[in-house]
DNA sequence: AGATGTGAACACTTTCACAGCC
DNA sequence: GGCTGTGAAAGTGTTCACATCT
C-alpha cells in the first residue's frame, strides 16, 4: 500500500499522484477566480465544472492533500488556494530565465500570466550580440556567454528554451552544468538530461498532429457511416495488409 | 461526460490507444531525421533512444498501427514514415487559422514546424481593427468581423485560439458555429464545446507550476536528507493540522 | 543470431457508490 | 439532507520476458 520500496515508513500518503499534481493549477486558477469574485465556499460539483474535470476525481485529487473540505457545506475558497498554492510551491519566489528570445522566447517574456504566480523573469539570454541590451517585455537581453554567471547570480533553478531545435541541447547542457534543475522546453528535441533534472516538453507541431489525427478520424467514421464496408481512407492498412503498401504508392513521404 | 455508451461494437482492435498517439508524432520527427541521413532501416531500440522512449514501448506502440517490422532486421525508415504519416492524417493537407495575433500569435504564425507537415495557415485573424491588413509572417491579418466567411471559404477545421483568456470561450464559440471541429487553446481558460469538438490545451504557467512542485520536492528532500524528522518546509501540514494555518499566517494566497 | 510482436503481469488512473460527518 | 472522503472496481498504460520469424 506504501508509496513503494520507500526505506521510510511514509509519513501517511507522502506522494502525490502525477496526474493529480498535473491538475493542481487547473483547481488553482479557478479558485482564483472565486476568490477574486468573494466567494466563501465551493462545492466539489461546482469547482469542478470550473475546472473541466468531473467531481469524484476532484474530491480524490484533493483527498492526496489531505481533509481540506467541510462535508455537507463545501471547501473554503481562500484556504484550499492557500494550500494548494503550497502544495505547488508558489509561496516562494521562483526566478527564471528565458533562453532563446525571438518570436516565441518574446512572447513569453511578454506573457502574463508568467510573471504572476510567484515566477519573476530573472533575465532574458539570446545568442544574437545585436540583441544584447536591447529591452524586451522591459528586461535587457543579455548574451550567452554570460549563461552561467546569471544562473548563479540569480539562483536560478527553472529554464525555458526557446531557442531553435539545433541549439537546444547544447542550451540545455549549460543550463544543468550551471545548477539548472527543472526545464520546459519549447524547441522541437528530445533533451537528455542527467538524472534528477526534471524536462517538460511544450511541442505545437506535436499538439497539431494529434489533433489531426482525431480529426481524420471523424472524417473516417462519418464516411463509414454512409457505406458500412471498412475500405475507405481510415480503415485501411491494417494488421493484414502486411505486405506492400496498401494503398496505390508507398514512400511519398511530407512536404518539408 | 462521454456518457457516450460506444456506439460501435469495434470492429477489432479499431482504436489505437490515446497514449500511443501521443508518441506517434515523437518516432515521426525522429524518423524524419534518420531519412534525411538516408538512414534505410532502424532498430527499436535505437529508435526509441532517437525518440527518449523505452524500446518496449516502442514496439507496443507500433504493433497497434500493424506489423510493419522484419524481425531480425528493424524497421524500413521511409515505410514507417509513410505508415504514420498516414494514421496521423498528414497526407493531407490541414488548413488552419490562428486567431488573436499578439506576441504569442505572431510566434506561431512564424513557427516553421507549425507549416510544415501538412499544416499550412490559411488566415491570421485578430479582434483589432489597427491590425486588418498588416502583414504577420507574410500573411496579411483580418479582422474578427470575417471569422465565420474565412473558415468557410478555406474549409478549416482546426482552429488555434491564441487570444487573451477573457476573449477565448466566445472566439471558440463562433469557431465552432462555424465547422471547426478541432481546437488548440493558447488562453488560460478552461473551453467548453459541445460534444464531437476536440480541444487541446497548451497552458505555459501550468507546465511551470508542475516544474516547480517538483523542483520544491528535490529541496525538500534534500533538507530530509540531513534532518530525518518531517517537520521540514514540505513535509508539514498533512491530514491532522486541518484547523488553522499550519504556519504562522493562512491566507496569503498570491500576487495577481 | 537477432530483433520484432505480444500475452501476461504490473502500475497507475479514473470512476463508482456509499459510509461518515456536518 | 447534503457533500466530503475513500475503499473497491474498472479502465488505461507500461514493462517484462519470450515465442516467433527472418
Amino acid at each position: 500500500m506504501a508509496t513503494g520500496r520507500t526505506h521510510r515508513p511514509a509519513t501517511r500518503s507522502r506522494g502525490i499522484p502525477e496526474a493529480t499534481v498535473a491538475r493542481l493549477p487547473l483547481y488553482l486558477r479557478a479558485l482564483t477566480a472565486l476568490s477574486e469574485r468573494s466567494v466563501p465556499t465551493v462545492s466539489s460539483e461546482e469547482l469542478a465544472a470550473a475546472a473541466g474535470v468531473n467531481s469524484a476525481k476532484l474530491r480524490k485529487d484533493f483527498s492526496y492533500l489531505g481533509s481540506y473540505g467541510t462535508r455537507g457545506v463545501g471547501y473554503d475558497v481562500e484556504y484550499l488556494v492557500y494550500q494548494i498554492s503550497r502544495e505547488l510551491g508558489l509561496t516562494q519566489d521562483w526566478p527564471v530565465v528565458i533562453v532563446g528570445i525571438g518570436n516565441l522566447g518574446a512572447a513569453l517574456a511578454n506573457y502574463g500570466g508568467f510573471a504572476s504566480r510567484g515566477f519573476r523573469v530573472a533575465a532574458l539570454i539570446d545568442a544574437d550580440p545585436a540583441m544584447a541590451g536591447k529591452p524586451v517585455a522591459g528586461i535587457p537581453v543579455q548574451h550567452t556567454d554570460d549563461l552561467e554567471k546569471i544562473i548563479e547570480d540569480n539562483g536560478v533553478s527553472i529554464g525555458v528554451i526557446a531557442t531553435p531545435a539545433g541549439a537546444a541541447q547544447q542550451v540545455c547542457d549549460r543550463l544543468v552544468a550551471a545548477g539548472v534543475t527543472s526545464i520546459l522546453n519549447f524547441a522541437p528535441t528530445v533533451l537528455s538530461v542527467p538524472e534528477g533534472v526534471d524536462v517538460r516538453k511544450v511541442d505545437l507541431s506535436i499538439e497539431l498532429q494529434i489533433l489531426a489525427f482525431h480529426e481524420q478520424r471523424k472524417a473516417g467514421e462519418e464516411a463509414e457511416a454512409a457505406g458500412p464496408d471498412g475500405s475507405g481512407p481510415v480503415a485501411a492498412a491494417r494488421k493484414e495488409s502486411a505486405e506492400q503498401g496498401p494503398d496505390g504508392d508507398v514512400p511519398a513521404v511530407m512536404p518539408a
